[in-house]
DNA sequence: CCTATAGCCTGACGGC
DNA sequence: TGCCGTCAGGCTATAG
């Protein structure tokens, strides 16, 4: 699931349950999903502190802890949050779970282990350190930025807008549906975009993230005139009624209207 | 620099 | 019902 929007709705979730509580414990059940720090020392330094705020950066939620560090989720394909009392109602598939001394608990759930845990110290510097390109929600991200990312670039529209280091935070869905919403035929080359083609973009990309946070990140919630619900085989365009092109570009599959996208 | 591919991991789904 | 292949909203390493 999770590109930005998913991130960015687990971060108002995590916001809502899980800060200013002591972590009175923390069980890690796959260790291969800790990133670059043994179970002990991820206990040791997460242990009796709190969670005190929270940022995101594309798909990556930083949870900051009281004294110093910050706790790093990255979900993959299949992550998720969930917040619970029952100790016996532990979802399936938790990899980690955090327990807060009012004795409900945090899982960190994730079927297919494709996403990481990490502890840093300072999430601009781990942005910078894996080259991760804007947040395209960011306050200063502008126009301006934006053009600059995508010049220079031989790669597709596609391709580029799934480039972590070129924007954070995109992937298969969500660039299918921003493409979608601007217009745009995904193999277009994204350094030979016009003026107006690179602002429209912009504004759509920024137009269909906040829609989807607004919207919970839930698919079922989308504006009819939105691709998402019909990203599926035998799918028609919600615009014009074409069927739907479905291919595989830069190794993901993707959807577009051969008419709506030219 | 770019693209395509395989691999990581595990479950869901469709065809036979 | 069971088995098999394919696919999945991410990312990296590798080859061409």
């Amino acid at each position: 699931m999770p590109e930005l929007p998913d991130v960015e709705v687990y971060r108002h979730y995590v916001n809502s349950t899980s800060l200013h509580q002591t972590i009175e414990k923390v069980e890690i059940f796959s260790a291969d999903i800790l990133e670059n720090i043994s179970r002990r020392e991820f206990r040791k330094h997460v242990e009796m502190r709190k969670f005190e705020s929270t940022d995101r950066h594309g798909k990556y939620l930083f949870v900051r802890l009281s004294e110093d560090g910050c706790v790093v989720f990255h979900f993959g394909m299949t992550g998720l949050l969930e917040y619970f009392k029952d100790s016996h109602s532990k979802p399936k598939y938790s990899r980690v779970l955090f327990t807060f001394d009012n004795s409900y608990h945090l899982a960190f759930v994730m079927p297919r282990k494709l996403g990481k845990l990490a502890l840093i110290e300072d999430p601009s510097l781990f942005v910078k350190d894996r080259g991760l390109g804007a947040d395209p929600l960011d306050r200063n991200f502008t126009l301006e930025e934006f053009k600059h990312a995508l010049t220079g670039t031989k790669s597709t529209l596609k391709s580029a807008l799934m480039n972590q280091k070129c924007i954070a935070g995109i992937g298969n869905i969500y660039s299918d549906e921003i493409l979608f919403q601007a217009r745009l035929n995904p193999r277009t080359k994204a350094g030979q975009l016009s003026e107006q083609s690179i602002k429209e973009l912009y504004h759509a990309m920024k137009k269909v993230l906040k829609k989807s946070i607004e919207n919970q990140a839930d698919p079922n919630q989308m504006p009819r005139n939105y691709l998402i619900a019909h990203r599926k085989k035998g799918g028609a365009c919600p615009a014009c009624g074409e069927d739907l092109i479905v291919e595989k570009i830069s190794g993901r599959t993707s959807y577009h209207c051969p008419e709506c996208q030219r």
